[in-house]
DNA sequence: CGTTGCCTTGACGTCGGCGTCAAGGGCTAC
DNA sequence: GTAGCCCTTGACGCCGACGTCAAGGCAACG
């Protein structure tokens, strides 16, 4: 098939496809006309580097996955590196999950603190807290 | 002060807070020479500016901030412009999380899968996981 | 007088992953 | 032939928040 139909198959466009080729994760065969030609196996890489890139992989990230994939193997991440990969991966994704929840929850102190003032400084504006014991929680 | 100096108190770059200017976010004064001139003030704008963006905000988000210290308000979260951004950041950080832990399951998940695998294609490998009953989980 | 050291403006570079032309070749259908 | 569609390469655009370099100015110090 042509990089057109590839493309299509896989929801993607001719331009990424050129460009994972540039990349060389993705070469292609060329027929007599200089027209790129892939096979049902490139439809299986291609596949693969879209569904990691869906999860957030970079495009060298999934360079393993592709390069196990072409040595034969039954999946992408039947090779150490790619589990390698993947552990790295979660390891990302635990730290930047813990720091965004950090952020999260220092932007809903900074919100509630900056809520009780609007309130306080609006004199007849909605009722007090907590009309005793101080300033309300 | 000049820019150097207010740079060094906010552990920034001059080019940073000449970007902030061109971008209508800080301007300053000028000396007879055509210095840029900074005071206080324009420290706890800049300091504002550079919370807000250690937590993650992008540059425009911390404009309504800066517009309400320069208002005269105590805090840049004085206004109602600031809490909307505090609330749409945080229904931003909320999704976001929410689509990393989702990310995180699933390529949990994929690892597992493939530690497993990889075990079953090592034939003198470690234990089997389980004898009677089909594959194995 | 020269050398630092701060400042100025302007403009190009960076990073990733493509999008979007532009100019041209080739094949098929009508 | 010519219209239409697919393909080719090449190259610039984009996004944000600056980094970095170039060329020059002004002040103070020795």
């Amino acid at each position: 098939m042509r990089i057109g139909e590839l493309a299509a198959r896989a929801g993607t466009t001719t331009r990424t496809l050129r460009y994972y080729e540039s990349r060389g994760l993705l070469p292609a065969r060329r027929d007599p006309n200089g027209h790129r030609t892939y096979d049902e196996r490139d439809v299986k890489l291609l596949e693969q580097i879209r569904t990691l890139r869906d999860f957030g992989f970079d495009l060298e990230e999934t360079r393993p996955f592709v390069e196990c994939l072409r040595a034969g193997h039954p999946e992408g991440d039947s090779c150490p590196a790619s589990l390698m990969v993947y552990r790295r991966k979660l390891a990302e994704l635990d730290a930047l999950i813990g720091e965004l929840q950090g952020v999260r929850s220092m932007v809903a102190a900074q919100l509630a603190r900056a809520e009780l003032a609007a309130d306080a400084s609006v004199p007849g504006g909605p009722e007090p807290v907590c009309e005793l014991g101080g300033r309300g929680l």
